[in-house]
DNA sequence: AAAAATTAAATTGTGCTCAATATATACCTA
DNA sequence: TAGGTATATATTGAGCACAATTTAATTTTT
């Protein structure tokens, strides 16, 4: 029988357990490596800004509707309270938004930007072209990829 | 001017500065994502093996090619000997393998797995088949996105 | 051969990710 | 309304990723 991953290079062939098992075979150890390179290609373009990858993904949801709770952003970045809350710690004694309590609901903790969060905005408008630029990809392989990669990542949430 | 990656859902529309940071708009965010949801269904997949992904990828290496040094391993799977070199401690004092200095230059620290780390080879056999299962994409999806990912990754890595 | 430059790992310090657990508030039901 | 359940966030502990630095061995230069 097959593994559909050894398939990919090998059509023809009859692979055994051993082709499911080499790195260049693998789907996931791009996936991987990208995501890796990735952070690290953003973080000299965000080095001005005083921003890590992360932080950076909380600033975009902000931008977009200010005054969420933690777990709206975490439900939007996909990641859990043991995450966010040290990352938000760190951004509001960098000055960029401010942590309280909900008073409608004393259990939720609402994040609103500051003034200089707000600010920060204008700055983080040159950020997409460069990336854009270091990634050196395609319109297409860019439409491509990003939907391969929302396809995978919804499969694997549902899992 | 137009934004790639604003076009990508705008193809007729004049995007603003705006459109490029909606989070919805990005190309570098599903990727992040979908490596910690990946990273997350290899958790339980390869619990039973006692091993988290980067240090299954160590293996992958290894079983192709025993007796690799630290940079060996770190310029295939692109980590540092900062990442590195506490993973093959762990992963030694787990009885996975042995580090010791190479002879020829006392320098360099080759890597050559135990007999229990050439054993696990043989349970490793079912983890690409269930990880294929939990992706659950076509094996064009899965080609498609290979290359593109494997491309980023050449063009990260060279800018 | 001695000094300088290069290379390979290790170390240090910061931040991220997550599972598991704890804490506190809100809701619900008997 | 008292007790139980559910929800939201925080905490803890382990492991990963990486920049910057350090240490030690090799190679190159003078």
């Amino acid at each position: 029988m097959k593994s559909p991953e050894a398939v990919l290079s090998q059509p023809a062939g009859c692979p055994s357990d051993d082709d499911f098992l080499r790195l260049d075979q693998q789907v996931c150890f791009p996936l991987y490596a990208a995501s890796n390179a990735l952070t690290r290609a953003y973080r000299p373009v965000l080095a001005p800004l005083d921003l890590t990858y992360p932080q950076y993904l909380v600033m975009l949801v902000l931008w977009e509707r200010d005054g969420l709770s933690v777990g709206d952003l975490g439900q939007r970045l996909r990641l859990d309270s043991g995450t966010l809350t040290p990352l938000l710690k760190r951004m509001e004694a960098a000055g960029l938004l401010s942590r309280q309590r909900a008073s409608d609901d004393e259990r939720r903790v609402e994040i609103h930007l500051t003034e200089a969060g707000r600010t920060l905005r204008q700055a983080a408008t040159a950020v997409p072209p460069q990336m854009l630029c270091a990634m050196g990809l395609s319109i297409d392989e860019l439409k491509s990829l990003k939907a391969g990669l929302e396809s995978l990542l919804d499969r694997l949430d549902a899992g």
